[in-house]
DNA sequence: TTACAATAATTGTATATACATTTATTGTCA
DNA sequence: TGACAATAAATGTATATACAATTATTGTAA
């Protein structure tokens, strides 16, 4: 097995190395452990992001870009991701009348239920994975990755 | 497409959550652009990291493990992925005679002037890509990570 | 020494993902 | 209007990945 807990090379050529190892590594371990925990309920770290988006619209119909444009990975899964949450019932997806090349997508009851017993076991595993560090490292951790990736 | 450079998200339920996303984004940022670099020579970002890893040995055997346990993502991989190097002939694998359940793996000379022509292109992308970071900001965002993923 | 547990790697299989191509619809301008 | 570009999503296909099961070898204890 893997647990990535740490970064094992010890000589890194310069603190930039070290620092896209660590994210990368940083990244990586907090998926998996989100993964595993929602494994037993059939659901992935993907989809449980998507319903997550959409119960942030309030019942707003979205199409399939806007989650896209949202997902941590890339598209073309968006389409069979919505199709098996669909087939889940977590999911409503119709076409959209004023241009019918998009879809209009919109959380159902179930899936609102299933978020409200899935939230509290992401959220303490959350809290749990991020015990080292306080709420103001977790935010200059924040500040700095934003930096970062700034254009 | 996705580029992935903003969290879209603005109104976080805490800094946890808004810390979380923003390294999974981040990560899969860089990995999509080392990825993308490396495409057009047939090579994926895993199969460079292993390659690091070796030239890093100095020419001592590994065995499968040992990769594993330093790669980002996860096993069973490994053994596919030293296979397909091993079919570039970037790298060599050979049975350990002391314990034949192990394999022992060593970088080629092909591998090395592999790494040599692909090193300098990874490096400057990378530097640029933290341009936005100064050399302390990138210790600084090491060590949170670290303290982040610490026991 | 032999049976059995432990270890290292490989293989099979289902699912996920990346990328290019295709289909359907809409916008636009000659 | 009609031709063509642009847009949104779906589909085909090759590759990558996760996970379980299997094979081969070694360690160990009765």
């Amino acid at each position: 097995m893997n647990s990535q807990k740490s970064v094992k090379s010890k000589n890194f050529r310069s603190p930039i190395h070290k620092a896209e190892l660590n994210i990368l590594f940083t990244g990586n371990w907090l998926f998996e452990k989100v993964t595993a925990l929602l494994k037993p309920y059939g659901i992935s770290e993907q989809q449980y992001h998507v319903l997550k988006i959409l119960k942030g619209k309030k019942g707003i119909p979205v199409n399939l870009q806007y989650l896209n444009d949202r997902m941590i990975y890339k598209m073309s899964n968006t389409t069979r991701l919505v199709e098996k949450l669909r087939l889940g019932e977590y999911l409503e997806r119709s076409l959209c009348e004023h241009n019918r090349r998009m879809v209009e997508i919109t959380i159902t009851e179930e899936g609102l239920e299933l978020l409200e017993f899935l939230d509290p076991l992401v959220d303490s595993q959350l809290k749990s994975s991020f015990d080292n560090l306080t709420r103001n490292e977790a935010e200059m951790l924040s500040s700095l990755l934003e930096k970062l990736r700034d254009d």
